[in-house]
RNA sequence: CGCGGGGUAGAGCAGUGGCAGCUCGUCGGGCUCAUAACCCGGAGGUCCCAGGUUCGAAUCCUGGCCCCGCUACCA
């Protein structure tokens, strides 16, 4: 039976290039759930794009000189090709300034209103009465009332660590224009989670978290339990989504309330791509459809505390049915954070591997590859090079390569390059075949359950398996005596390969479609990725990634491999790295 | 300070009450179809420390030490 699944990926800010660190987080797990359960045949939603508003932009934009609406785009565009590159198949990657997004957020922001979700309180923010507008925290330096370190920021200092609020600071000055502040009240909404918490929030987080990472919902329970309180979210902002009541001209929705709304409005906005307005719902009202949301640690409270919370309190948009909720989360399988050579990843200081990069000299698979074996599911972990280049030559190269590459060949060159018909299987190959066979379901249940790392390791240890079936029958003695029983053992091999396949698939998608033409099949596995242009009525223009699913025959079972079928001749899967590219990618870090 | 996660062989990790495991590395052997690759065998651990519960503890309890993170408009 098919399923609903939306796998939801956390939107990163388009103010910074992409690092392994945020593929490992959230867009490598994301994909590799999303292609097993389209293997599956389960019916997927992939959604993410580009956190346009938000003030890491806004801070690059004025040291740059240009408008956030430039520098967003220049690094959504970057985003849209890379993910291409690296086979992070989003159904749709779009961003947070389009029309329909504004539309959506504006509604879901109404509609809490209505519901008496939301409050208005006046607060004290720092103002800049020569730039005439208020300053956020980090806009803000002065002296720190703690170690007296003169340079340190409104929301910390980085010499003594501590942290701060910008009224802390003695001799506060804006980090624009050196003039000095002043404190100025400004009236902003607030969500009622306290209000939400009593709704619902609590409960949900009660029931039925069995399968979530004990770091994850111990984490959630306890924020919750602490004892919650209102959140602002708008602020004075020029660079955003318009708070849509009158008399609140010049503030903006708070980037952390509107950009989990992407989620929703992703869908809508997919949903009217293809011309099927209501097909998001198949997701979001289906009770028995499930919503991952794939993220890095620090985002566990806006993903399991915030954005329930903002569901659960709008209850439904855009539907008449009394009956329809919208779905809460269904699992947010966090990562910890991957650090690098063993230090925190940090773009400021260029201590950091970015992926476009590593892509220009490295295949997506290893590095892929690379990035499931390490990912940080329960701990940090650390990116290092010495180890991407181990793993790429013992374990891809040396282990799965080379064993798709002796059966291959073998069979190339001893079959007339075709698939050999078997004799009568033996104990010793069903037994190969039934191991292998054996794995689909518990390795499925693995990545569904989204453990990655455990995943790919046991089919790893499979493609061990094949290697010692090979070396038990000896095919290569076998062919000198008994053509027929060498004949047997390539095939069973050939079909042993052929599962593995697929199994390496949500990991490994593009050697697997190499390999699926190697083994001499028509068509792809997968879909096809494709970038497109959209016009909002209002006339904006929006350029996204999307993926068009129907090309794709690859299924999640075992091989059903056909004797006598054509093979193509097979270049090697995986090439073998040099050791001296450690030292130099460890020389490019921290430059 | 508070809270969350973690500390298991040289490295990286599984393992929640019943003989301590996996991959790599290392040592020795085998084989040669294959990208000098693959296969077999060996060595290597006080499971952070100290107490406790138990017939039995890496696992449960108590106390401590250390690492990482969250409480930031920084994945």
């Amino acid at each position: 039976m098919a399923e609903y699944i939306l796998v939801a990926v956390a939107w990163p800010y388009a103010s910074a290039k992409i690092h392994t660190g945020n593929v490992t987080g959230s867009h490598l797990p994301g994909d590799i759930c999303a292609r097993y359960h389209r293997l599956k045949g389960d019916h997927v939603l992939m959604v993410s794009g580009s956190d346009s508003h938000g003030t890491p932009i806004t801070v690059v934009a004025d040291k740059e000189g240009r408008h956030p609406r430039e520098v967003f785009e220049h690094f959504h565009q970057g985003f849209l090709e890379l993910f291409q590159r690296l086979g992070i198949s989003y159904d749709l990657f779009t961003h947070t300034d389009t029309e329909n997004h504004h539309r959506v957020a504006q509604d879901f922001f109404l509609a809490l209103l209505h519901k008496g979700y939301l409050y208005t309180q006046v607060e004290k923010q720092m103002y800049s009465e020569t730039q005439r507008r208020f300053l956020p925290d980090r806009y803000v330096e002065g002296t720190c009332p703690v170690c007296g370190y003169e340079a340190a920021r409104g929301d910390q200092c980085d010499r003594c660590n501590t942290l701060l609020d910008p009224t802390d600071l003695i001799n506060p000055r804006s980090k624009i224009d050196g003039s000095t502040p002043v404190l100025r009240e400004t009236e902003h909404f607030y969500l009622d989670l306290p209000k939400l918490a009593r709704a619902g929030l609590t409960e949900w987080l009660q029931t039925g978290k069995e399968h979530w990472r004990p770091n994850v919902i111990n984490f959630a329970r306890q924020y919750v339990g602490e004892g919650l309180q209102g959140r602002p979210i708008t602020r004075d902002l020029d660079w955003g989504i318009p708070v849509p009541v009158a008399g609140w001209e010049g503030k903006c929705l708070y980037v952390w309330f509107e950009a989990v709304i992407g989620y929703f409005s992703a869908s809508i906005e997919w949903a009217h791509n293809h011309n099927r307005p209501e097909a998001w719902k198949d997701w979001w009202y289906n009770p028995s459809a499930k919503t991952l949301y794939f993220i890095g640690k620090d985002n566990i409270p806006f993903h399991t505390v915030i954005w329930p919370a903002e569901l659960l309190g709008v209850e439904r948009l855009y539907d008449d049915d009394p009956e329809h909720k919208l779905n809460l989360p269904y699992d947010v399988p966090a990562n910890e954070f991957m650090n690098l050579e063993g230090q925190k990843i940090s773009g400021s200081r260029n201590w950091a591997v970015w992926m476009d990069e590593a892509l220009d000299r490295y295949d997506p698979d290893p590095l892929r590859y690379y990035l499931t074996a390490a990912m940080p599911e329960t701990r940090d972990t650390d990116w290092l090079w010495e180890e991407f280049v181990r793993r790429n030559n013992d374990e891809l190269v040396a282990t799965w390569g080379n064993l798709v590459h002796r059966a291959l060949t073998f069979a190339y060159r001893h079959f007339d390059g075709r698939v050999p018909t078997p004799g009568t299987l033996e104990d010793v190959d069903t037994s190969l075949l039934s191991r292998i066979e054996g794995g689909f379901e518990p390795i499925g249940d693995l990545i569904a359950g989204c453990k990655f790392r455990a995943a790919l390791s046991e089919v790893m240890a499979l493609a061990r398996e094949a290697n010692r079936y090979l070396e038990t029958k000896s095919p290569w003695f076998q062919i000198k005596e008994d053509r027929q029983a060498a004949a047997t053992s390539i095939y069973v091999a050939l079909r042993a390969i052929d599962s593995l396949k697929i199994l390496f698939a949500p990991f490994l998608p593009f050697t697997s479609e190499k390999l699926h033409r190697y083994l001499g099949y028509e068509g792809t596995l997968f879909g096809k990725p494709y970038t497109a242009t959209f016009e909002e009525p209002g006339g904006r223009v929006h350029e996204a990634l999307c993926y068009d699913n129907s090309p794709a025959t690859g299924e999640w079972t075992p091989s059903q491999l056909p004797p006598g079928q054509p093979l193509q001749w097979p270049e090697p899967l995986f090439t073998k790295l040099d050791e001296s590219i450690i030292e130099e990618e460890k020389a490019r870090l921290g430059r």
